[in-house]
DNA sequence: AACTATTTATAAGA
DNA sequence: TTCTTATAAATAGTT
């Protein structure tokens, strides 16, 4: 592109070639950064060339080229996309989708739309069944917040309960070492102890039906 | 880089960020098809913006990212710095959890903490966490939701206001038509009308600070 | 979306 | 290979 207009076809001289090669690989991964920074977007830049020698490079939040394919692969099946090449990840994938398909996802998704222009009698459809969604997610939320309380009450609870048993237990032993002789029953109040307390009740409900 | 040397830092302000991000994409995908056709070699582009948008592009003998993907990874295995397909899965599955980073995902993580065994005293705070962050969301929904019923709302009473304006205009015509001369003021309905409606505050907040 | 003043990238030459 | 340089290409700010 410089002292002559390059004509845009494969270059036949081999060294001229490769020099260009070195060049413009170097030029576009210093785009690719520049993209990256100036836009806080990921990208990743794979190049192999005619031996099959690869050269990467990646930028933005996350930090290799594997993360960003991870996530163009995540596009794609969203997209429908796909071919037979990555139907093993293909599950994989389905699988992590199916498990975020929730709150937060739904959340970027009405994002997303209300930010583009044609969202206007949706959108507040959609808006509606997300607040559906998160006020669930809100009550399930107290509702393991209050079990995990009553399972750390009935802890102190019980440790409360054992430390006065052990307390009764000296009690009488001070008593007998004193000479009197005192109606024991210790397996009783044992027992009695135990049966005090409510089972703790930490029933583990997931946060979101799967 | 042009009128003014552009700085190598994200760009704050939104608008121009995303004007830059399009115009950068552009070139870069323009390069890299340069780069493969001049020099014969295999180029992918893959570039995942803020909300997870997916641009792609590929060029070169084979004919989509997927390919070059499955070299890529070829070439990685080579390398022998992917080690086993199980590392591979893992890899991806711990990209599937980083990049669903708030609310579902919390939830998710609490979920597994609770199923754990040392999660008693630390849950109850995570809980306690996790309800304000998810709380905070239904509060933004329920803002942006009020937020577009009401431009909504105002769309419509437009709409009303402009056909009782139409009806008056009809009315008018009937009058004159049947010889009797009216009082019109018609303009002063006009603008009474349009300050009937308080501006629509179609605000576009994020639901979540990025 | 188009323009244009500049910066940046780079082909060819040294 | 690396440096230089003339020129093409990209693009930030503006309209």
């Amino acid at each position: 592109m410089v002292r002559k207009k390059l004509e845009l076809k494969r270059i036949e001289n081999k060294s001229s070639r490769l020099v260009t090669f070195s060049k413009r690989r170097t030029g576009l991964i210093k785009k690719a950064r520049q993209l990256s920074l100036l836009c806080g977007v990921d990208v990743a830049v794979i190049v192999i060339n005619a031996r099959g020698k690869l050269y990467e490079s990646c930028s933005g939040t996350t930090n290799s080229v594997d993360r960003i394919i991870s996530r163009y692969k995540k596009s794609c099946l969203k997209a429908g996309e796909m071919t037979t090449e990555a139907s093993k990840d293909l599950e994989l994938l389905l699988e992590c989708n199916r498990s975020f398909r929730t709150c937060k996802d739904l959340l970027h998704t009405v994002d997303r739309l209300t930010e583009e222009n044609n969202a206007e009698e949706l959108s507040v459809n959609d808006m509606t069944e997300l607040e559906q969604e998160i006020d669930a997610a809100l009550m399930q939320t107290r509702l393991r917040k209050t079990q995990l309380m009553m399972g750390y009450i009935s802890n102190l609870k019980e440790k409360e309960n054992k430390l006065s048993e052990e307390k009764e237990e000296l009690k009488k032993q001070v008593a007998t070492a004193e000479g009197n002789d005192v109606d024991d029953g210790g397996g009783g109040l044992n027992s009695l102890a135990a049966n005090q307390i409510s089972s703790p009740q930490l029933i583990t409900l997931p946060l979101f039906k799967d």
